[in-house]
DNA sequence: GTGCCATATTGGTCCGACCAAATCTCCAGC
DNA sequence: GCTGGAGATTTGGTCGGACCAATATGGCAC
């Protein structure tokens, strides 16, 4: 609770608020002075978590009072706090980010596949031959090792864009972050195997564009299992994990 | 100068510095106090300033110090500034922005292709008919218009993330700004038609993999050409425009 | 109802202050 | 000479209060 300053936790605080549509967009949000009161703190550290919203590009200040931004106007940084709302993302924007994410590693797969050293071409190789074999178990594959390779991808272009862009799609670098939201994925080994099989060779003959096709078609396998398997949980009553979550304000959303 | 609040302006400032490579990374950058005396400003307006570069990602705050942070830990945001340094932007930055720019309209043709309505897709050919006029003509092609076919494709994806990754590379949805960066580009029509071509029949076709490649490619012609234009200019003395710019501290770059 | 002006409100900045944690300094002890 | 640690200093975090200019608001005159 006090482990990060009081200005970041009223910073997300009220990010949150704005994310999950407490304050409608344009609308203006409570002044400096009122939410300093309202939080109990002073208002200086009021307005440094607005400054950080501002930067955010989730509100505007301009003199008279801060506003909501659209959202469409906001950092790629809110992607993250998009997903870790509630607890559990919205299954609609869960979607629209794996969706991105494998765009993303495709665009990754062309630049880094024609760049790469011998080591990291070995290190991609080495990756995938893992997921072939986890295939040729018949286990599911591992997101994690998916996620792993875009990032030797990301690493192997060597394009400051694409790691800057990673960062907000995969924040922290964190493999696991990202595979969360995809734990128990199961795609369909029949369809995963033969694309691992020509994402090989792509890398191997440095074709880009083949293994910028086989890696889109890839993650989409796994994006389409998690949208498959919310679908249906969905339906049923929730009983996995984040017990206690979700108690915050509750499910105002208009 | 006084346009943007001394807050922005201090943080600018500080930023510039620090993306310029004044302040090498995980070096502490100066105290609140220290700075504060410099602009001659308050402590807590240099803090505000400071918050902004925090979740910029160029700077981490800790007690003891604030901190550089490496670049590539930075968040997307940073390109904007990155490629505003100093009038005009670093070749290689240049280079890999129009990179990443072509593999993300790559990734939004993919998904624009394959979700665009009527009208989306009947405004996407009209742009790609005035791209065939232009060449056909014989006229460099305009940079606007794949910059406007882009933004199109994205709003057709209806993805939100891929909005929010355009509004890391192409800030405040300028088509100027970034078609500032490709004046003078000339990709070779011979080269451009084809895939003009190639480009209208997939997205008639609802193929998002050929729009995707067509698309990437035709990209690559424009960065290509801006390339090769820059390393000229490299050797020759500039006389193209913003004159004055480029007076600031100067090339430290380390 | 409409237009305008006085007033309350709001953000921007400043001053000065205290605290806890981190950093640095410097001297004792090995 | 090197190391370790106690103490002084610095640094960020927060607070209280204050002034200004720009904005928003309410009410009054038309």
């Amino acid at each position: 609770m006090s482990f990060p300053s009081q200005e970041a936790s009223i910073a997300s605080n009220l990010r949150d608020d704005i994310l999950r549509g407490h304050y409608r967009c344009g609308e203006r949000l409570p002044s400096e002075r009122d939410l300093a009161q309202r939080f109990g703190v002073h208002r200086s550290t009021v307005r440094e978590a607005f400054k950080r919203l501002a930067q955010l590009g989730v509100a505007t200040i301009h003199p008279g009072g801060a506003r909501v931004a659209p959202i469409e106007e906001a950092s790629l940084d809110v992607v993250e706090h998009l997903l870790a709302l509630d607890g559990s993302p919205d299954p609609e924007i869960l979607d629209q980010a794996l969706e991105a994410m494998s765009g993303f590693r495709a665009m990754a797969a062309r630049l880094g596949t024609e760049r790469a050293t011998i080591e990291q071409r070995a290190h991609m190789l080495e990756i995938l031959e893992t997921m072939m074999r986890t295939a040729e178990r018949g286990d599911n594959a591992d997101a994690k090792l998916i996620s792993e390779l875009g990032n030797c991808l990301v690493e192997a272009s060597g394009n400051i864009i694409l790691k800057l862009m990673r960062n907000g799609l995969q924040p922290h670098g964190d493999l696991e972050a990202e595979a969360k939201f995809m734990r128990g994925a199961e795609p369909n080994n029949a369809e995963v195997e033969p694309l691992l099989w020509r994402l090989s060779h792509a890398i191997e003959n440095v074709d880009g564009a083949t293994a910028s096709e086989a890696v889109y078609l890839l993650s989409c396998l796994f994006r389409r299992s998690v949208r498959e398997q919310t679908s249906e949980r969905q339906t049923e009553p929730r009983l996995d994990s984040e017990p206690g979550a979700r108690s915050a304000q509750g499910e105002v959303q208009s």
